[in-house]
DNA sequence: TTGACGTGGATAGAATATGTCCGAGTAAAC
DNA sequence: GTTTACTCGGACATATTCTATCCACGTCAA
């Protein structure tokens, strides 16, 4: 199981952006990062798109949250960034081969399914519990606001 | 994030393996399956190397569990299939770029990778919850052994 | 001796993650 | 109103990983 490293940028562009008062261009926040801009680009997009934060066009543009830091959560970061779909995602071999189980069995999720999903569930909850607000307070942000 | 399918199997393949009275063959345990023999013996090395399953060599060998599968988690099976590696890898980001955090406030890990450990470590504890035992419970044993 | 089986490596194709580029559109400046 | 600089957005390559297959080799039982 690999997690994308564009969700580790994500979350600390977000937390920067809650320090800013002004919208901030991809290009200074790949800066502040020191990593790539276009590819730095493509989440902030998808950011974008998962309504976390408001593109401006045009000279003096850029990108701001969209709410305040304290209502968006680390999991909406990483479902917008990682996508929606669960890791764990059944085949249903129980179906297949010479111990192929009758469908009326089949009606409900096999135990391995559900053990998976409660797993991913417990983990979903437990990125939910913190926001990007949280996050900012462990920062020094009279430094990052120096920096802009 | 996304969860190599080779876990489904394995899992799949330890909970027949808790109902069999002696090896069987990684050949044997694709056809029950109905997924691919070669590939599957590659998962299966992954669960002998790490101690789940005792392959036996020479004619009539095949593979048994090592130990009694209420010893065995399903977290057990997903960390030799998948790796140890955490999904989250922080990549220190917050000591690149313009805004670059000075080292004596880097000793422990930023608060993006504490909540990304904590998450997982839910994950984990979830997953150590249910053994291969308790799946077991959940199928047909009688089809099972009967298909044996 | 023979046949069945696991082991490990080499190989190939597919899917995904990563990284780069250029065009369209917008807002500020003049 | 025109120009200009700047932005976002999607299309385009590259690298890595996952999936899958095959073969040569050592092992064990019949």
């Amino acid at each position: 199981m690999k997690l994308s490293a564009g969700v580790e940028w994500a979350i600390h562009c977000c937390v920067v952006l809650s320090q800013a008062d002004r919208p901030l261009p991809g290009g200074r926040l790949a800066e502040l990062h020191g990593v790539s801009k276009t590819y730095l680009a493509k989440h902030l997009q998808a950011l974008a798109r998962a309504g976390i934060v408001q593109p401006s066009e045009g000279r003096d543009g850029g990108y701001a949250l969209t709410r305040d830091p304290g209502g968006i959560t680390v999991l909406d970061v990483v479902r917008a960034v990682d996508g929606p779909d669960p890791a764990f995602r059944c085949t249903e071999i129980r179906q297949q081969g010479d111990l192929a189980a009758p469908p009326e069995e089949c009606r409900r999720p096999c135990g391995v399914a559900q053990v998976m999903a409660e797993a991913e569930r417990a983990w979903r909850t437990s990125l939910a519990g913190t926001t990007i607000a949280d996050l900012a307070a462990t920062v020094d942000g009279d430094a990052v606001r120096a920096a802009l």
